[in-house]
DNA sequence: TATTTAATGGAACCTATGTTTCGTTAAGAT
DNA sequence: ATCTTAACGAAACATAGGTTCCATTAAATA
């Protein structure tokens, strides 16, 4: 097989190129919807989205590479953080974004089929890293103006802060398997923002 | 077939039937470890136990089942709570048990497999579920003595506090995917305690 | 130790998943 | 408008993953 999505679609990626990107990616999270990772099969999704199946092989080469490519999409949309004048209410802005991706259909089903993937394919794992970690960085801004009002304690680790508000809701999506509620992330800030302001997100080796 | 895992191995439990589920749990958590979930085959652990493939298929029936059965073995081994006479040192055994078995080659592999199965099979997902809330409700007597001790404050929520402790370890292991560290662990143990003594895992309705 | 039959396992079998081939379509360039 | 060839897709093909059949082995019981 040629190389895999490498190659293809990166010198004519307009048009028709484009289009069956977009077809297969929307028919990969319907069928994810619908079937989970483990029920995710090319064949399926070629049909679906009404393309040759050996399109799709050719240009993502596994289930892998659908949900990570997929991935990297959703990537591209992120919202920026919100900055509403103060860190409870910026971070309850972001517990509930969380919460909404959690418990919307696509976004949800997506979210643990990028997670099931990671656990065994690389190309998944960067995929998944690279959009968390980019997230986190976004938003450690919060926290930043949060201690520059005053708010939270000198040294304050946003990225630390904002890992700790959605780490509760992660762990009971995909761990526990409980459901995600309004008041999980509700309880979550109140908590994460206790710590915070005890200090305990104070790094050692980082007054200014 | 006949229904796999609920008529087989119940009868005659004893000798071979024992010898081989033993076998057959052993070498799935070694494809585990070397291929992940998505790798397993039931070809290579029936070839790898030194067992026919047609009993694994009867009795565990899908790749999914194994790591269930397997998560449930996990549970019936799992040690009690530690009591080390202050909250602070019963919450860092407690983290510290999860950090280790994060960390373990194989443990680690088949929590990450059962969770990825979880996604998309039921069975796993029950057997993940069981595994953890049984492990938080032993681990929750720990708050309990702590709040008689007078060291937390009345109504603190113990299976919050466990959760607590853990969701920021499984949060970097499965969806940031950073390594898991010493460090974690003892932040997550101050920032929790921090929380828990601020009342922030005080339930409404549960003063006594 | 002999008897019954649960449980196993080799081998043949089948289907879905993944690959290769090659003709067709249309993007991008002139 | 014409040309080049990237990208697509139908169909034939290969094979790994899963199922069924039935003879063999050994638990459990007396």
């Amino acid at each position: 097989m040629d190389q895999p999505s490498r190659s293809a679609g990166t010198v004519r990626p307009g048009g028709r190129t484009a289009r069956v990107r977009a077809a297969v990616l929307e028919a990969t999270q319907d069928e994810l919807v619908e079937h989970g990772f483990h029920g995710l099969t090319m064949d399926q999704v070629a049909a679906r989205a009404g393309v040759g199946k050996t399109t799709v092989y050719r240009r993502w080469g596994s289930r892998a590479g659908l949900v990570a490519d997929l991935m990297t999409e959703l990537a591209n949309q992120s919202t920026p953080y919100a900055d509403t004048g103060g860190i409870e209410g910026d971070l309850r802005a972001n517990a509930f974004s969380v919460l909404e991706a959690l418990n919307d259909g696509r976004l949800g089903s997506t979210f643990q089929a990028v997670i099931a993937a990671a656990t065994s394919d690389e190309q998944a794992a960067q995929a998944l890293r690279a959009f968390y970690l980019r997230r986190i960085e976004e938003w450690a801004n919060v926290v930043d103006l949060a201690v520059k009002r005053g708010e939270l304690p000198e040294g304050t680790d946003g990225g630390e802060v904002i890992r700790a508000i959605s780490a509760p809701l992660y762990y009971r999506l995909v761990v526990t398997r409980e459901p995600v509620t309004r008041e999980a992330a509700e309880r979550s800030v109140a908590r994460t923002l206790a710590a915070a302001r005890a200090g305990a997100f104070v790094v050692p080796d980082s007054a200014g």
